[in-house]
DNA sequence: CTCAATCATGGAAACGTTTCCAAGAATAGC
DNA sequence: GCTATTCTTGGAAACGTTTCCATGATTGAG
């Protein structure tokens, strides 16, 4: 009887509920729970009291008897690059509509974070994982992940026993590098990110097979890979094209990149397509509306989000069968504008 | 000695490093806590028991005993926008550094996932809640949050009872339409987002103002809030250019709006700045990249969600001292480019 | 009409921590 | 050298649920 008069300022509990209903505290759970065994009375009894009283159970309290915390880690390294804001949008949404919450972890691509990032995870008892793309030499995490037994999603990322939802990098890189071949181009410089990062090797990868095929050498001085943050695509640019042998063509990524990009040809007095022709990776409201538009490569990110949370939830509710590993492809589409044209004869 | 030897796959708890390190259960709480009255020596063979089973305290039955959550719910219309995606970022690092984990709500504008999002932040227990701008007409999600009684933030937006950090829309938006106005321009559209989210409730005063201090008459129907998502930005632009009296200068939001702008004018065959002068407000890469290039009311929105991040943390330490709920204001910048002139004699 | 099966409910033991309290050991004050 | 304090440790009671088990009531089969 200690507790039937609850008192104001603290928060109900289930207890609370069952004495205020007359009843014991497993049948407010299991109505609560909608579980089968309990009379129209009794529930209609129950609600009455848990609206009456505002009760809401307390999530750490079920957390722990129940093993489940509806919640999803969501490892990123940089929330506030467009590409992967859209892509965790999209799986919000999704696992949102399922009931998980999302709990955040951004990187800025240090290790120490992502490791820090695991403990959290495990820790919390989360009941998912998505990983999106970072760099894969991090000895420390994927140690750290390996340890995780938990249905786990890579977004543009290898996951070791878990699937993946990836952009065909390759292929795009591939039909881009192709397009430029065939204008003539021969020398074509390829900014893109860190070369531990997947989209980026897969990038290279079909950069580099695209010029076999055409039975091209691949001058390796062309790939920039470039470092997070600042504007570092702007001194490589400058580097290149003041150098002995510039590049005919540029593919960049499309998102602040780009912009440095189109700094750097400014400022060398190039211009695109005349001089120089121009590529980017990621369609962006640049992209589209600058003078000349610039040809693209764009694929779903929203896509990529929604199919990596549907996927993540089913391996949730599959338990430990379902063990199909393979990797989930979206095409890359290239969107022709007006950035690219033959390079100028000497 | 029933869970002396821990079974392989389940998770060592407290208990099996107690009886690993043979000692209470209490003595392996405070040590993992770091609270006085501990020995050194207790110090170090416990460590090295936690070390070797690697072990990790379950932070449900963390929360659930010591009622803190560690964690800070955030809540936002739409993370996929670059203007909300950055104060978050910045958010959470700051965040992140002081131990919490930030779970995510995204509620699309929708007021029945913001009074989801406030339950789920109950049933947490979460430690403090950051919310970003929304719809202050929603009288549901008011009352709910109304009923919370836990350290709060506003971003871009009024809370009751909680201090607020928002750029100075009004003044900004003041600044641009008195430029305008400097400049001859007498019909000059704005185009915001929706009337009931503050800082376009803020720029429509700063608006109305300038035209008030100039002696001018303001037409409502030059100020057009836009419904979220899609470019409907569009078809109010050009609605605008073919009425009657169309506007010689824009004011618009820099995120994809500007785009849908740039395309009307384009359709309409309306050239900037010698046809129309062009603002927008957030800076982009599209405005400082367009050609020409488009003035800007700017701000800093990293150092936003930073003080709204350690605002919060401040908050939750004092506890219920601190009552001082003033807005902190940050200013905005006029970043003068190329896209605006003296309207077009007639 | 009886016995077995099912239904509806209650009681109590978990889940894995923190924290309160008690108690013995060590130290300090005089 | 004795008492009053402070240190160090252990035991046990919470925190608020879910779930297992037991029990009485109801139903169904024959």
């Amino acid at each position: 009887m200690a507790r039937t008069q609850p008192t104001s300022f603290l928060r109900p509990t289930i207890r609370d509920v069952a004495a205020q209903a007359g009843v014991s505290v497993s049948s407010v759970s299991r109505v609560l729970n909608r579980e089968p065994h309990t009379s129209p009375e009794l529930h209609a009894r129950i609600m009455r009291v848990v609206d009456r009283l505002g009760f809401e159970p307390h999530s750490a309290a079920q957390a722990l008897r129940s093993r489940a915390s509806n919640t999803i880690g969501c490892m990123v390294s940089d929330i506030s690059n467009p590409l992967y804001s859209e892509m965790v949008n999209a799986a919000e949404e999704e696992l949102q509509r399922a009931g998980y919450v999302l709990m955040l972890g951004a990187t800025r691509h240090a290790e120490e974070r992502e490791t820090a990032f695991i403990s959290a995870v495990r820790r919390r008892r989360m009941d998912g994982l998505l990983l999106f793309a970072g760099d894969n030499t991090h000895k420390d995490f994927t140690s750290a992940l390996a340890t995780l037994d938990l249905p786990c999603i890579g977004i543009d990322r290898e996951v070791p026993g878990a699937p993946s939802v990836r952009a065909d990098h390759r292929g795009g890189g591939f039909e881009v590098t192709r397009y430029l071949i065939g204008l003539g181009h021969r020398r074509i410089a390829l900014l893109t990110g860190p070369a531990a990062v997947l989209p980026s090797t897969e990038r290279v990868a079909g950069y580099r097979q695209a010029h076999i095929e055409a039975g091209l050498d691949v001058d390796l001085d062309l790939v920039r890979p470039q470092v997070h943050g600042s504007g570092i695509a702007f001194s490589d640019v400058c580097q290149l094209l003041q150098g002995p042998a510039p590049p005919t063509a540029i593919i960049t990524l499309g998102t602040h990149m780009l912009a440095s990009v189109m700094d750097a040809l400014a400022s060398n007095g190039i211009r695109y397509p005349s001089d120089i022709s121009l590529v980017c990776i990621g369609d962006t409201d640049l992209a589209r509306h600058a003078t000349p538009a610039i040809s693209t490569l764009t694929w779903d990110l929203s896509e990529i989000g929604r199919i990596a949370a549907k996927t993540l939830l089913e391996r949730i509710r599959d338990g430990d069968q379902a063990q199909d590993t393979r990797p989930i492809y979206l095409p890359t589409r290239f969107i022709l504008r007006h950035s690219c044209a033959e390079p100028r004869a000497k």
